[in-house]
Parts: structure tokens; sequence; C-alpha cells
DNA sequence: AGCTAAAGTGCGATCTAATGCACTTTTCTT
DNA sequence: AAGAAAAGTGCATTAGATCGCACTTTAGCT
């Protein structure tokens, strides 16, 4: 998944949870300032921070070899 | 996956292909002290990072929501 | 055992992710 | 339409990711 993608995700799963970025940033330990950076495309994360939001929002991160569908 | 799975996975994955930690730095323009970094366990990677060594092991980033097998 | 390639590490420099604060803009709800 | 809640942003600071260099350690090979 391109990061435009990861941002969509995680924005669907965010509103599918009915939470606010506000909730995140106190759930997941992870700083307001920094969950709205990533969520407006202009963060580049580290894995521990996209770790963390993933968790509270009951997802995971994962690295897997890539499929050729055609 | 947790960090440490992520690590080993990759480190697989290299070894799969049989490519060293300087070919995968020169492939994916990380540079090599990152990848060693990551590698032995130290690191932290931005998603950019780990994102661009995937890349050219073949592999890819997903965020996915948790499977609940019991 | 000796040699070589590969992997790990201490040090130091640079860049940027993470963060808070205050403010603006957008998106709702009524 | 008005008000409130949520999301986005400029600015500044701190912590840490990235990186090169040189060196050490480990792993593989003959």
């Amino acid at each position: 998944m391109l990061r435009e993608e990861i941002i969509i995700v995680l924005r669907q799963r965010r509103h599918v949870l009915a939470v606010t970025q506000e909730q995140v940033a106190e759930l997941s330990g992870v700083g307001l300032r920094t969950i709205k950076e990533i969520e407006s495309g202009k963060g580049n994360p580290t894995f521990a921070t996209l770790s963390r939001i993933a968790d509270i929002l009951g997802m995971e991160l994962k690295l897997e070899v890539k499929q050729n569908i055609n």
C-alpha cells in the first residue's frame, strides 16, 4: 500500500469506529498534532507511531511479498 | 506484525533473494547504515524508508483490520 | 586455520518526525 | 443560518531517524 492508501484506510477505519482524531491521540498516546499531520498527508510517520495508531483502531501493519495479480 | 517480526521477515526475504545489505542499500536508495540499524533491531524506520526497502524486495506494507483468530 | 565477505557499531553531523500552542478553516448538527 | 465540534495549519522546540566514515565482529569458504 502506498502512503496515500494508508492514510485513506486509517481515516476510513477511524470513521467506522466513530472516533475523533483527538480520541485517537489520547488512546494511542500519539500527539494530536502528529495524528493531524499524518491524516492530512503531511507526515512520514515512524513505524512505532503508525503501529500505535493502528493498534487502537484494531488494525495492524503487515509486511508481505507482493502478489502479482495481472 | 510487531517490529521484531518485520525485521525477521525483512531479513528472511533478503536471504531468499540472496542479496546483501549493501545491495539493498544501493537498490533502494536507503543508506547502508540505515539498513544495518533496522536489521539489527535498533531502528524505528519511517514509513518511507520501510517502503523503499520493501519495494526492492518485492514486498509491500499493508494496513489491515486485525483478524480475531481464537 | 586463514582469508574474505558480510554484518554490526561508536562517533558525529544533518535533517526531520513528534509535539504543544494558538489560531483558522471546514464540517457537522440543530 | 448559527453555533459547536472536528479537522487543518503556522511557528518553534526537542528528540530521534538518516547517513557516512572508519573500525570491529561474525559468518562462510577453501
